[in-house]
DNA sequence: CAGATGTGATAAGTATGTCAAACAGCGGGT
DNA sequence: ACCCGCTGTTTGACATACTTATCACATCTG
């Protein structure tokens, strides 16, 4: 863990952003029950900029994004609406559709004064790819 | 258009089959009357890179990908497509239980019925590693 | 024929993605 | 204690994406 990482935000501002990414692909690799050397293994990348990925610290290739993608049994898709690419064409809403019929862990996040702006929407979009398409 | 590329073929053979999307690109660039120039304008990207990318010399990055598909008036999903990125795959878990409230955000998760307990725990981990060092 | 202006292509340089190796922390065995 | 194997993270070096500036070939202008 690094020492004490009291900055949420990576010292660069990318177009994209990185840290709902990150926190996606974390998340998706803990559930399949992967290490980062086994992911490493898997996608034939570094565990060591897995680790940056994983953190906000790099904005990963398309090459790199597909083969994890694969290894999670993603769909690159997926993965790159995390990545901020939902380019929400000339009639979309951009991520507001959170039918509030019982989102208490939604509102919990929302509300929890321990996150960051940025953690919020990073943790708000791993809770929503997890329920996502069970709306009521 | 210069040289009527009778070498199909680019020096470096990538993971990707980058003459498809270079020469959509192209294509789709001269559908839209815009010169290497032009179109290096709308994208902000040197019209040098967008020449290369054109002829499959390079592999572009999701910035360069997006900026691309903005100018062209082209959703990025097109372009993946053209890559041959787009693989198909559903990847979702059905799971269905009644709600119920909580007070805290871990007790939120955990209490969350729509997760299933990998889920419950990745996303744990990933709200512990936002606030951890922090008083719980 | 010179000189604009527009095109695609190339060269050299900078910025950034990526990797191999080494690092610190943790739990278990001999 | 130490050593092993595991976890994630950092560092330093390299490969690649990307930029700026320039070149060569056209087409138009006078």
């Amino acid at each position: 863990m690094a020492s004490a990482d009291s900055g949420p935000e990576p010292p660069h501002a990318w177009q994209v952003q990185l840290g709902p990414l990150g926190a996606f692909i974390r998340a998706q690799r803990q559930l399949a029950d992967l290490s980062l050397r086994e992911m490493a293994a898997l996608t034939k990348i570094s565990n060591a900029y897995l680790s940056q990925v994983e953190r906000g610290l790099h904005q990963p290739s398309l090459t790199v994004l597909r083969a994890i993608a694969n290894a999670l049994g993603l769909t690159t898709e997926q993965l790159l609406a995390k990545a901020g690419w939902t380019q929400a064409g000339p009639a979309a809403a951009p991520i507001d559709v959170p039918t509030d019929s019982a989102a208490s862990t939604e509102e919990a996040i929302r509300t929890d004064p321990r996150l960051t702006e940025a953690q919020r929407e990073a943790l708000l979009g791993v809770y929503r790819s997890f329920i996502e398409g069970k709306t009521g």
